[in-house]
This record gives C-alpha cells, structure tokens and sequence, in this order.
DNA sequence: CACGGAGTAAACATAT
DNA sequence: CATATGTTTACTCCGT
C-alpha cells in the first residue's frame, strides 16, 4: 500500500507514520558534496538488485535444469537405444551449466560496476531498475546461449558417436528430432523470457513504447547501460564496442539479430515531449543523427561547441568550424564505430526520454493530488501523497512552534492557490526555468496562518529541499522562534538541521554561511551571556535592509493585490525551487520537488511582504528585544538600539509555545547519517 | 554595464 | 593542540 516509491526503495511502511519515518531517513540522506545526491539507500539498493539478479539466476538455473534433465533423458534413451525406462537415468550428475561464465562476460555488470554507478549518480533509481532488468535480462540471454552452444556440442558428440558405432538412419532420425525438440525447448524458454520482460513491463519497471514490438529484445541486444554506455564512448574511440562483439557474437542466435538496427531515431522524438527538447543534454543529443553529415548551419552545428567537437567521447579541440567539419568527417566518418556510438546515443537517449516520461508521469500525479487534496480530506492512498500525509500525520503532535495568533491583517482562511495546481502550473513552466540564485526570502517578516507555516515546516523538514529563504530570514526566525528571542550560534545550527533537511548536509558551508551573515548583518546582535554569547535580532535593522527585496517589482505587487493572482508568484516559486534544488540531478527519485502547497504558501508570504511594504505596515507591534540583550549588548554593531525598535512588523512571534524538549531532540550534524557503504 | 544583495569560500583571530 | 566561534575579505551569481 504504502510503498515509497522513491528511488525504489525496498521498504515498505504499511502505515503513514511509517511511511513519513523512512521518507526522512531518506531525506536524511547526505550527499557528499555539491552535487545532489539521490536520496536513496545505496546499500539497500545495491542488496535488492544482488538479491533479484540472484532470484533470476535461480530461475534461468531452474529452467535450464530442466530443460536439460527433458535431454539428458532423451540422450539417455538414445544411448541404451531399446532400453526403456528413461527415469531410472534421473540421479545423472548435473550437466555444469555454465552460469558463472555467462556472468563474467564483460556485458554483465558486475557488482562493483554496479557500485560504481551508483557511486557516479549517473542514474536515476529508475534508470537502474531497468537497467538491471536489462541485465537481467541479458544474462538470461548469455545463460540460455551458452546452454545452447553446449547442447549443440553434445549433440554433435553424439551424433558423431552414433555415425562412428554405425547405428541405424532411425537412431540419427531420433538426434534430430531431438534437437528439434530442444530448439522447441529454446523457444520455450525465450517465450518464458519475453513473458518475464512482459510481466515486468507490466509492473512498470520496464517501459516500452507502444508500436514497437520489438523493444523488449533490443536492450538484451545492446545489453549495455547508459552508464556504461557513456563510459564506453571513451573506449570506443580507440575499440569496437563489447556491444558489437557480442552482436556478433550472438548472429548464431536469431533472438538476438532480430532487432538490432530496428529502432528508429525517429521514434525517440516521438515520445519526446516537446518540452523536453528545450532542455539541455536531450536537444545536444537528439538531433545529431540528422545533422551528422550536413554543413548547412555554418556556426551552430550541434556537435560543436567552445571550440571542441562535441561527439560523444571525442572532445577533440578544433579551432574553429572548417577544422571541426575537417576533424568530424574524418573522426566521426560513417563506419562501424560511429555507427555503434550512435546507436548507443540512442539508447542513452531513449533511456533518458524513459526517465522524463516516468517523471512528468509522477510530477502529474503529485499535481493532482495536491490539487485534490485541497478539497477532498484524503484520496486513495498514493504514493505520492507524502506530504499531506507527514503533515496530518504530524503537525498534530509536532505543531509548529511559533503558532502565532492570527492577526487581522492577514487573512488567515487558506487562500488555496494549489486549487488552481494543475492548470495553473504546468510542465512547461519547468522548462524554462534558468538557473535563478535568488531566493525567495523574508517570508516570515509576515503574520502566517499557523497551518500554512507548519505545512512549510512539515515539508523542509523531511524534504531535502533548500528553502527559498535568505540565511538572514532564516536566522532570525530561528531565534525569534526561541522562548528568550535568543539562540546560541549552535542553537542556531540545531535549528536549521531540525527544521530543514536540506541543511542536514553540507554543514561546513552552511554553517560558515550562517556565522557570515550573523557578523556581517547588523541586524543580528551578539549579546554576551552567562553561558557565552548568544544572538539576537535586531528587527529594526532586519526592516531596514527588507525594502529592496520585492519592492523591485511594483506592478506585480500591484496585481496580486488587486487581483490575488496568486498563480504567478507560485510559478515563479516554482521555477526558483526548481532550479535552485534539483536542476542537475533533478530524478523524481530523489524527494526533493517541492510541494506546490508549501511553495504556495512560502509566496503568499511573501506577497503578504511586499504588501505590507507597499501600504505602510499598520499592523501589531511588540518588544523584539530580550531583557537580557539589552542588559548586556556586547557588540552592537556600531548602530546602537532604536527606541522605536518596537514598531516592527515581526514581533508576531509569540514566544510561549516553543517546546523546549525540541532542542536537543536530534542534532544531524553534518556527519553522513547514510550507511557506511563502500 | 554598474550596482547591490545574497551565497560561498577562505583566511584569520580569538575563545574554549 | 583541536575545535568552536566570530570577523573579514574576495569572489560569483543574479536582479534591478
């Protein structure tokens, strides 16, 4: 029921508590440096696929047994040709099938290759289950070709045995009924392996485009790996492909030749969507078949560029255009080499479009749900619908600190943006995204609907999601958020490993970023303490430096005011979060799409911000300093403390409700929380 | 294109 | 001495 579907886990949460739990080990997942990391158990991925590829192997054993008891027992009957009673042959030792050198050939992925992709994050945990079906399925293959080949062998030893004992033409006419009747068994067992593809084109692991029957036998043809694919392009410069030698190899068995050349480039723009061609990798690759030979673009030939021929695996510099064409016609001319890497192109390719189709797929359904769940209390149980689900299931018990009284001035009742979700946000604003830096920050200057903040909190706290807020917003919330108005700097680092996943990795920088921006705003104030210095914010200095943030785009204020057009600014969060947290790596796998809600909320609050910058803020007011800060102010960075501190926006923090016994709950540091594996 | 805000990195100082 | 805590500078990216 509740299965994660994240990265494929194996787990499986039969309730949604539990379910919220090991989506936050998941989240908890750090990723080594800059590069996101899918979130994803590498070692319980890495036991899953040894365990399946070890079930498949029993299975392919299994069935070679008996195909190879049918005969040994025919065999039998033919060597004591008149004797009856073939069972009594049944205790025969074992024919050695020869599994183990089918799992050696260099087209089966061994674990440590496997380890290695997983450690490269070249894929996606989708890539890699169909990748190991592919394997899988490969292996099959190699297993059910070697057993044939040693079938035949026997049988030719047999054959030539019986001619040399002189037996009779009825005997030979029996070998080769028999090996008819093994090639009957061959069929069998291929028919067993498109069903096993079938059935696991069923469960979705494998997806194959419709109108292309054949598909389901290319992968075992090719039987490589976009991982692998991708590194072979290296070795393929200087070698054949492992993928042509054994093309070749297999030109014994009709299963394999069948399909080898038969997808067709064009079929891969047509599942293409075309939103999908304006991003990236997918545009450079796609059209380089067509354009291979032609010179008619004269400087914008999508195998060049900066100055390098952009073949796969080539990277040989050329000065300028004239060289390029020189050096492509030359390197890249029409032989067997560029035409294997092109066919691997196209698997790479294709296995990306796969991916993009699984994740618009699962981007869909999560729209959906988020739209439906704002009406509807519960739908059936997706497995997407993680976050409503973490939030009802905790907000209740862990209800954000800082509930604060609702003031009149914000409307507190819902505005559901999310209701107008699906129409309003829809693929194609993902990609245009660019890569957007600007954080979407100071949302918290504004009175918040409690549930609007303990959405926002649910979220970051369990997705790996970087928050849209500036370090400075988030800093002080944090401390506004204490009982005294005042936290330690590692009270601060406590809090924003507690509240955000995101900031659960990666602490040097983070850290080093929280600590720059309490020395460098003059709106965090060190106060000395008994118990050494703690921080506090100075809101008048926070107010001070706010202006400039959304005031820059007065129109827009305008209209969302006017007409509480609440779709731009969540497109635009949208895109921000997009491009901020999950642009390069960017798998559904990985848990880091931000809710549409959240998002939502997160630019109403800031839309609440600018508004209330555009009409002077008429609203509440409150002692935002602490007794003890302004006892001892230590280094008050030279702008002493304004009478009028009390005037601000901010004091909307309550200072009750902070759960103390929250502090100390868990401290992630930063030290990796994922499993010692390599 | 300049400017400023924000994030990141890093050097350095000081305290624990 | 190592580490934590602050301070400062430099650089980049991005939006205005």
């Amino acid at each position: 029921m509740f299965q994660c579907v994240f990265s494929s886990s194996v787990l499986q949460p039969h309730r949604t508590s539990c379910l919220f739990k090991h989506l936050f080990y998941h989240s908890a997942t750090p990723a080594s440096q800059k590069q996101p990391e899918p979130i994803y158990s590498k070692k319980t991925e890495i036991q899953r696929q040894t365990v399946r590829a070890l079930s498949v192997k029993l299975f392919i054993f299994s069935a070679l047994q008996v195909a190879r008891q049918l005969l040994l027992q025919q065999q039998q009957q033919q060597q004591v040709s008149g004797l009856k009673s073939p069972k009594r042959n049944d205790k025969q030792p074992a024919l050695q099938v020869p599994v183990s050198v089918a799992m050696m050939t260099p087209q089966v992925i061994t674990p440590q290759q496997m380890q290695q992709i997983l450690q490269q994050q070249v894929l996606s945990p989708q890539q890699l289950q169909v990748l190991l079906q592919q394997q899988q399925a490969l292996m099959l293959q190699q297993q059910l070709q070697e057993f044939y080949k040693k079938q035949q062998e026997q049988l030719q030893l047999q054959l030539l045995q019986q001619q040399h004992a002189g037996k009779q033409p009825k005997e030979q006419q029996q070998v080769a009924t028999q090996q008819l009747a093994f090639q009957q068994q061959l069929l069998q067992m291929q028919q067993l392996q498109q069903q096993h593809l079938l059935s696991l084109q069923r469960q979705g692991l494998l997806t194959i485009q419709p109108g292309q029957p054949a598909l389901p036998l290319q992968p075992l043809t090719q039987g490589m790996i976009p991982a692998e694919l991708q590194q072979l392009w290296k070795e393929v410069t200087s070698a054949h492909t492992p993928e042509e030698a054994t093309g070749n190899n297999h030109s014994s068995l009709d299963l394999t030749t069948t399909c080898v050349s038969s997808s067709a480039p064009s079929k891969t723009s047509l599942i293409m969507n075309p939103h999908a061609s304006t991003n990236g990798q997918l545009s450079v690759h796609t059209p380089k078949r067509e354009s291979l030979p032609n010179e008619e673009h004269p400087h914008s030939h999508p195998l060049y560029g900066h100055g390098v021929c952009k073949w796969p695996g080539c990277e040989a510099v050329c000065e300028d255009f004239q060289s390029f064409l020189k050096h492509l016609n030359s390197e890249h001319a029409l032989d067997d080499r560029s035409t294997a890497q092109c066919r691997v192109q196209m698997q790479v390719v294709q296995q990306l479009e796969l991916q993009l189709a699984k994740d618009k797929e699962r981007l869909q359904a999560m729209m959906t749900h988020l739209h439906v769940k704002s009406t509807e209390p519960k739908t059936a149980p997706q497995p997407l619908n993680l976050v409503s689900s973490v939030t009802l299931s905790k907000s209740a018990s862990e209800a954000s600190p800082q509930s604060l009284p609702h003031t009149p001035t914000t409307p507190t009742a819902p505005i559901t943006p999310v209701t107008q979700g699906p129409s309003v946000i829809t693929t194609t604003s993902m990609h245009t995204v660019g890569p957007i830096r600007r954080r979407y920050s100071d949302k918290y200057n504004v009175p918040i609907s409690s549930a609007d903040i303990a959405q926002n909190q649910e979220f970051y706290k369990n997705a790996e999601v970087r928050p849209p807020f500036t370090y400075a917003s988030l800093i002080r919330q944090a401390i506004l958020e204490s009982p005294e108005k005042q936290l330690t700097l590692n009270e601060i680092y406590n809090w924003f490993t507690r509240m955000f996943a995101y900031f659960r990795r990666n602490a040097a920088t983070w850290k080093n970023a929280v600590r720059h921006n309490l020395s460098l705003h003059k709106c965090f104030v060190r106060v000395e303490n008994v118990k050494g210095a703690v921080w506090t914010v100075d809101e008048v200095e926070f107010q001070k430096r706010r202006p400039q943030k959304i005031s820059g785009n007065p129109s827009l204020i305008k209209n969302m005011q006017s007409s509480h057009a609440y779709c731009t600014p969540l497109n635009a969060a949208l895109q921000a979060s997009m491009a901020e947290n999950s642009i390069p790596l960017y798998t559904t796998a990985s848990m880091g799409n931000p809710s549409l809600g959240t998002l939502a909320s997160a630019m109403r609050e800031e839309l609440n911000g600018a508004m209330e910058h555009t009409n002077s803020n008429e609203s509440d007011s409150s002692p935002g300093r602490s007794p003890l800060q302004a006892a001892h102010p230590v280094h008050v960075k030279e702008e002493p403390l304004d009478p009028e501190e009390a005037e601000g926006p901010l004091s909307l923090v309550t200072t009750a409700n902070h759960s103390p016994d929250f502090d100390q709950d868990r401290d992630y540091e930063d030290e990796p929380v994922n499993e010692d594996m390599e």
